[in-house]
DNA sequence: TACGCTACGTACCGTATCGTACCGACCGCG
DNA sequence: CGCGGTCGGTACGATACGGTACGTAGCGTA
């Protein structure tokens, strides 16, 4: 695992993405729950200096230890929380798409974090200077409010997942993990490698091609060289743990407000 | 394990605790890092709304969904907040001793979690009306930095402990377990039985039994009925996994602030 | 079209852990 | 002092999973 994962690591190192910037776009803001609730003056505040961005695949959004410049609101991007062990494995520790945003611990009085950030599934996102994210908070109660919301169901996902990592095989981890992806993009294929998804359920590589194959014998979905396919979303609900309904009902308000 | 679980919880159901209410005294605050930042007219709000209750061993503090009344301050006792599954089984989703309170959904705008709360370590704590909190929270600036430095702390504990369940071993895990109790209560002595710690760390008794007794036969702990004495702490530090280290420096601060 | 790379499928073995069971040691209580 | 209950120590088979290895299929590129 020591070596899969150095190998992923040196990989992120070579690529140096040039994030093309464009402006935001007003209709752009309902696809995120977060902005969706942003008064007028807030979102043009926003307009002003925030950016449209594209995320790539493993691009970074925050380091552990150093202060949080941006604030990323996911638009049909995921991104991924990520815990790096000393030996050198990482494991995910939290998911953030359309539902929310990017910077947990600026909300709690924080700059810095413990864990690294970076882009599961490539897309856009909107961007905005940490700077413009506080100020908002501060005078938007209702952006507050939401905020408040979306780290309280953070927090009890976090429960769920400790509970799960624990409890769960990677059979019914697998299907969870797809499933909650999935409802962040709103997509049923994703590009996705089965090494990706080890590493973001902390385990080998040979486990999720088992737990892979199996799911797609049952037919649920439907995997080829990269990219993943959901065939039969309410199959592979079944084979999820609970995990992923106490998760979504978590979010529930959140990610159904920015259903399409 | 589901046989053991549904042991524990008959049992709780039988036992009803006396809560002792004596009045709060101002010497008990510092016992508590959250509360010895209170200012003087805010000390006196909680000397006349709270009280002094000693807690007993699975005490219950708050149930999940259910509406969060008061908000436990622990002076010498242990909490856990703690999922529970379908299937019945029970795991320890966050600890809460000395270097916090009881009452996170409060601090984020919520008035329940989906988790349950109860005394892990019986001992002694202060209680107050969430009411009263509410208004601390939003009257004392100094109160209210620290709550979110703490809520800071236990979010990245948090993800550590989703990793750790995921990635270390019982044998590990369980060092770092009784590390972080001890703490929290600053006594080398725990009265704690193999089963419920195996509750807590998610796993079955014989598992702890192993893992127990390599750690008593490295000369770290011992145990005999219930009761378990740390007898090498360093050495116990050694055998747990880097997250009681990791875990420790996001509280750090706070646990050293009472640390007698 | 040939080549090479990436990613998937599969197999094998060692091991941590689970579930279960049994027994002995200790404790509280009568 | 005896008895029952709790708790800890140990054993054992079943199994999920990790780690490794190897073969193959699709894809991009020249």
């Amino acid at each position: 695992m020591a070596e899969s994962t150095s190998r992923i690591a040196s990989g992120n190192e070579m690529k140096k993405h040039s994030t093309s910037d464009r402006p935001v776009s007003l209709a752009s803001f309902h696809q995120n729950a977060i902005l969706t609730v942003l008064g007028d003056a807030a979102a043009a505040a926003v307009l002003k200096r925030g950016a449209l961005v594209t995320l790539a695949l493993r691009q970074r959004i925050y380091e552990p230890e150093q202060t949080i410049v941006d604030v990323y609101f996911p638009l049909d991007c995921v991104l991924s929380v990520v815990a790096r062990m000393l030996d050198g494995s990482e494991i995910e520790v939290g998911t953030i798409g359309r539902e929310g945003m990017s910077a947990f611990p600026l909300l709690m009085g924080a700059s810095a974090t413990a864990n690294s950030c970076y882009c599961q599934v490539r897309g856009t996102a909107i961007r905005i200077p940490a700077e413009v994210f506080h100020s908002l908070a501060a005078s938007e109660p209702a952006f507050r409010q939401v905020l408040d919301r979306y780290l309280q169901a953070y927090v009890n996902m976090l429960g769920q997942l400790a509970a799960c990592n624990r409890l769960h095989s990677i059979y019914e981890r697998c299907a969870r993990w797809l499933l909650m992806t999935r409802d962040r993009v709103d997509v049923d294929r994703l590009p996705l490698t089965q090494e990706f998804l080890a590493m973001m359920l902390g385990t080998g590589r040979s486990g999720v091609a088992i737990a892979a194959a199996t799911l797609q014998n049952a037919g649920f979905i439907k995997y080829a060289h990269g990219t993943i396919d959901i065939v039969d979303r309410a199959g592979l609900e079944s084979a999820a743990c609970e995990c992923y309904e106490v998760a979504r009902d978590q979010f529930g308000g959140l990610l159904r407000s920015v259903t399409r």
